[in-house]
DNA sequence: TCAAAAGTGTTTAAAGTACACCCATGA
DNA sequence: TCATGGGTGTACTTTAAACACTTTTGA
């Protein structure tokens, strides 16, 4: 059995929610689009097929990468059986190296309208999206969207995004700032107001020790997810 | 590249959380104590060849059955490279056929005193073990390791053993009841004492509506999972 | 000077936690 | 009659949710 990996890789614009997709070079499917991804070589794990496959479209190494459950169906690949493990990836788009767009004729789409995909492809894309909004709504792991320097509005913005609501901002600021995995800098991004938002960055150490913490930032978490 | 999948299967003995090994009759490692596991087929997905290899070794259809991450180590089996995808089973020890164990050489094992595996399935049985007490603390999953009927005592017994920890039986049975999972019988189990506990049964329809939602049942859960 | 986004504080409601007593029964 | 496990109710603390005003500044 052929074993393979694709990689779903989410970005953030500071609007939409991003998904980069490519037009597949070789048959079946020549020029449809398609996740990138890649077969596992001899030497290889899972994981790092997938961060090779991720680093080879992207150009970001280390990057947030987290397995989804196998796609088997027998028939998903109508030449050669493909068992396909599909890995999230949460990338800061700022990183993204733009050249490689023409090299894979790749493209960001809104993850609210993306165009037809090959294969099980826009399967893997719903459960990986049904996946983030479950995984986000107990660990803090939107802040891999962002740069490394943001605001505290960029990021409510991004949950607002993922989640498809609004939310109070007062609160927000209130339960981001009380989980004690920011670090205020002296800076304000002015970017999009005159007053300007102060600049956080993620203390690494906490942000680690406590990913396993469960955090609810979102209102009535249970309701958005299937 | 083979791929196989594992069975990490649970079971409550009503005191202990047991785990259902077997001993492997071929090589490698003929004789020593393993998972049951097999190859996938031809017209099988993963959770189908799950649900096969548990039914050949429990005799039981229709459980809880989780996928967890792949083991895919180029070297994890020293043969052929084999891809493994393990999958957490809740089954209720009760609907066990026991004549089985002397087909397989099998045996329940106490989820902390359990043999030496071969390959890498101890790493499995922790990882099925942390994830259980993950997926537990949100979602009402322990009642697969119950009998239909069973006593509020039976499943805060089922609680304290999966979380190692001592739970206050009047806020338990509150956050039980009040989750309104359950339909109490009007029959009592007189096993556990002279005035007997009230059965109760799952409420199917509600259990299966009301899964995704998250249930705090267990005091601080961040601290019982890594 | 005013529009637009940033930032802060208080009140109220709900959920979680701690804790103590009575009940039913068979030995 | 008493020891054992089963069952319920209440006060208190913590956390979440709702909500309104002031600040800054560039156009």
């Amino acid at each position: 059995m052929l074993v393979a990996v694709d990689c779903i890789i989410f970005g953030f614009d500071g609007t939409h929610l991003k998904l980069l997709l490519i037009q597949r070079a070789f048959q079946p499917e020549a020029g449809n689009w398609s996740l990138m991804g890649g077969f596992v070589q001899p030497d290889e794990t899972l994981p790092k097929a997938a961060a090779r496959v991720l680093k080879k479209l992207t150009g970001i190494a280390d990057v947030y990468l987290e397995e989804l459950s196998a796609f088997s169906h027998p028939e998903r690949d109508p030449i050669e059986r493909t068992l396909s493990v599909p890995f999230t990836a949460l990338v800061d788009i700022q990183q993204y190296e733009t050249q490689i767009t023409d090299d894979y004729h790749a493209g960001w789409f809104d993850i609210n309208k993306y165009p037809k995909l090959i294969f099980d492809h826009r399967e893997m894309v719903e459960k990986a999206k049904a996946r983030l909004r479950y995984k986000a709504a107990f660990h803090p792991v939107l802040f891999e969207l962002l740069p490394a320097k943001f605001t505290i509005p960029q990021l409510l913005n991004l949950y607002e995004e993922v989640y498809d609501i609004s939310m109070d901002k007062r609160n927000f600021s209130r339960k981001i700032l009380s989980m004690d995995l920011l670090e205020k800098l002296n800076e304000k991004d002015k970017g999009n107001s005159k007053k300007g938002a102060w600049l956080y960055r993620l203390n690494k150490k906490k942000y680690k020790a406590n990913f396993h913490k469960v955090a609810s930032i979102i209102p009535n978490p249970d309701i958005h997810y299937s």
